[in-house]
DNA sequence: CGCTCTATTGATAAACCTCAAATACAGTGG
DNA sequence: CCACTGTATTTGAGGTTTATCAATAGAGCG
């Protein structure tokens, strides 16, 4: 008995606890925003208003620094949420959302999420759960950078990446994102210099194919080898 | 009418919305935990089994690499939680938790804190607060990592640690946690020489004064405009 | 007073960034 | 289809920051 609004994307994980009813209804709370790519869907310092789930396309997570260096901080994939703050307190946003590529989100208001958080008290639990992931997330990735080569972190953000958005392809998994070197640099906290050097002598030994805004994965076996090989088998 | 128990620190934030008849009756289910100093109360990798409020001195969270290096997460003062992860799903402790000083906490089992949290339904949303607060934390961390040079970075340590466990003294404001040249490294994301000479020029410039695990800042407003001003300022 | 842990300081080296220039690529409009 | 344009990528050279290595000095403790 879903769809009193068309199917337009995966259930956000948030809602595993809801019957379709309960999300149907919430759905319909919600509004479809379309971001057409590159545009900003929240920035950095603008006041919390609402909560967002990825329908289609995916947002960049980013902040920025004073010198106006971005760090990306992670990508929101389909089915995943973000500004979840909103419930919470009058705030403004730590980070900036662009879409990459076309993208559709669903937007909700402050109030209509604490009448479904009232009405449900799973969902707290699942946003806790939702909080603590991506608290494990950045603090192990501040580990990595603060211990670890830029090659190798490099070699993370790839594999990462391919997590979160692989494609399987017949020549390896590509990565179905359109990345510059400078995204990837921003993810690993490099330069895009040492992602391009990187990745050409990747390229040389067969770990991944790379072009113009795309990356393939041709042998994550050896890349993953690579984070974890403590430092021995630099390629030479 | 507090007190069926003996009163043995602060009250932790998290429990704010209960009523001293509520939180007695909570506290009454914990257990006084007392910790040497050095000794760990968790540690990575361990299975997830309680959770804990620090009422004396205060927790040093960390994580190791794989070649053993340590990276500071963050202090858990008085007043604060830990592991709160607990409540929500078998999982390990993602970073270890050792006393810093002689150490006392309260601790609690997953039931009982499940229990509470079904009887009071704002305690859920004030560990959501707390997760994003500490989200916000070492995101922007992670920023300035990427972003700044490493004496910018040494003067943000100092003044998260100020922040956290100032205490003013005639001479300025000591940081009241023993810490080492290396735990400062730790915490910066650098090596304990470089963390040494910084604060010899400190010394000298009148920032600082430092001893063998002891920390003096006697000028707070210099360092401020330190991490503030963009690398024109950096000291003679 | 010797032992251990911590801090200081110098010399050296490595990793990586910055700057500069050339090249490749994808659209776009003729 | 092709020249043109803007963006992305590659690569080299050189410099800076900061880590590493090594040796010494100081502080606290039994």
């Amino acid at each position: 008995m879903r769809e009193p609004t068309p199917r337009q994307g995966p259930v956000p994980r948030l809602f595993d606890s809801l019957t379709e009813d309960q999300y149907g209804e919430f759905r319909g709370q919600g509004i479809t925003v379309k971001l057409a790519s590159g545009s900003y869907l929240f920035q950095q310092g603008d006041p919390v208003d609402r909560f967002y789930a990825v329908t289609r396309g995916r947002l960049k997570l980013f902040k920025l620094n004073e010198e106006g260096r971005e760090v990306i901080i992670r990508y929101i994939e389909p089915g995943e949420i973000t500004a979840a703050i909103t419930v919470l307190k009058d705030a403004v946003y730590p980070v900036t959302a662009e879409a990459v590529g076309e993208t559709a989100v669903l937007a909700w208001t402050k109030t209509s999420l604490s009448a479904l958080m009232r009405a449900n008290s799973d969902i707290a639990i699942k946003l806790l759960n939702i909080a603590f992931e991506r608290l494990n997330d950045i603090q192990q990735r501040y580990l990595e950078l603060c211990t670890e080569q830029v090659d190798q972190r490099i070699a993370r953000t790839l594999l990462r990446l391919m997590q979160g958005a692989g494609k399987k392809t017949d020549g390896g998994i590509e990565i179905d994102i359109p990345l510059t070197r400078q995204n990837i640099a921003d993810y690993s906290g490099t330069t895009l210099h040492t992602v391009s050097r990187t990745l050409s002598a990747w390229d040389k030994n067969g770990w991944v194919k790379s072009g113009r805004r795309r990356i393939t994965i041709t042998n994550p076996h050896e890349l993953v080898m690579f984070t974890e090989g403590s430092a021995e088998s630099r390629f030479s």
